[in-house]
DNA sequence: TGCAAAATAGAACGATCGTTCTTTTTTGCC
DNA sequence: GGCAAAAAAGAACGATCGTTCTATTTTGCA
């Protein structure tokens, strides 16, 4: 529910447009239908690959009108990564915060992920992307993006930090370390998946959370730690939906 | 030494340019380095973001005389991963072939694959950026990058069941798993390095590679298997080069 | 309903793209 | 050294790009 934490970087747009709160003008809502159609473009073709005249063709709009409402297509850029990222929290974030506090958060933060991440598959996925497109730029897109992922890792290592508090996770765990392993485990999903249609990826990502848990101390919901380390399930107790 | 099984789908060039066997003729010669210069541009800006305009100015020639040598733009492309196939051959896997069958192999090749990886740092990667870019399309220079990368995998994949079979890993490990896993770090090690610029993550990839080894079963290498199974470094004992 | 402002359209710009065609230069062998 | 072939250059093509400018339409409030 509360919007402290995870969209730091994005907060709510700085009030533009008269002092009326009231419903949204015809440019605001056009605005935002461009973006969503950008973003639907960009998750496949890339954020580089996201041109105004394919996006006018798409909106039924002439090149200028699109244009006029960003100024340049780097305002349009970091328009879609800030949609992108208010969709990302809604999926991922807010609903793990249901789960209780700990590890059972950090479960379901990795559950919401990896759903989301199933469908990205299909549709592609601007973190990943977009990664590969500005690793060697500057710039406020570049910036944009940078801060956006960087708000999710920060979230998701508060998770795993919390859970050494409750002492669901072994007291010397390095959070950067199981973060790093984790987040691997998405790009590789990523990887073999879309691009090299392995089949069987969603179950390997999901076989290696549960062994990075296995091994980083949560051996207490193991039922039997040392028969089989290795690809263990650990079901998930208490999920707030799905 | 011998090229037989990793580079199975990029054979010799199919005897072009008469049936001399005598020094390079000169088109040859320039063709090479031009495909050495694309490499250069592509690693860093993607197969995609190679032009034939740039890469003529980087040449010193003429935009025809570099397209001349290929043909077409996808032409390039595939000579240029293919070139990077030879390259990624000769630097990670040949030399891994100097270290012992099974685990020694396994573990040259991952130390060579992340002496390469953190050069990349720099560089890039058609590997990863050349996925992102044509996770979404058919043809030729999809089919070109994918059959590289299967091929790499297919090595490794080779080495951890090598090792199965010798007992240095468990009997019940599944080695796609254990490749899916590794390939994760690797990613992983890109994403944060590259495009985060975190700082290391060269050094959280290679505990990575060992929480994995001791994990998958190599716990009979590991000096205190109990004490301190979290970040355990498992020094590599013979090594071929480097 | 009228009118200013906002939103959209339309045309054109310079630049770059891959590619084709023609011409010139360079190469390698007799 | 001459000569055919190979290699490279040069110019031009249609297309697309982001962007700018002006004209037209639509909106929202008086």
């Amino acid at each position: 529910m509360t919007s402290s934490s995870f969209s730091a970087p994005f907060d709510r747009p700085p009030r533009e447009r008269r002092e009326s709160g009231r419903s949204l003008q015809k440019g605001q809502q056009t605005k935002a239908a461009i973006v969503e159609a950008a973003l639907g473009l960009a998750t496949h073709i890339g954020l580089e690959g996201l041109s105004i005249g394919a996006l006018a063709d798409v909106m039924g709009m002439s090149k200028s009108g699109v244009f006029a409402h960003f100024g340049s297509r780097e305002e349009l850029q970091i328009s879609v990564i800030h949609e992108y990222h208010q969709r990302f929290e809604q999926e991922v974030f807010y609903p793990a915060l249901n789960a209780e506090r700990g590890l059972a958060r950090v479960r379901a933060m990795f559950a919401n992920w990896m759903q989301r991440s199933s469908i990205e598959i299909d549709s592609g996925c601007i973190y990943i992307s977009g990664a590969v497109e500005f690793d060697e730029r500057t710039g406020p897109v570049r910036d944009a993006l940078a801060d956006s992922v960087a708000t999710w890792h920060a979230a998701m290592r508060r998770g795993i930090e919390q859970s050494k508090e409750l002492g669901e996770l072994r007291a010397d765990v390095d959070a950067d370390q199981m973060l790093f392993e984790i987040h691997g485990l998405i790009l590789a999903l990523h990887y073999e998946a879309r691009f090299l249609k392995t089949p069987g990826s969603i179950h390997r990502a999901t076989t290696g959370f549960d062994n990075i848990l296995a091994r980083f101390g949560a051996a207490a919901s193991n039922p039997s730690p040392l028969s089989s380390p290795v690809s263990v399930s650990i079901p998930t107790p208490s999920r707030s939906k799905e």
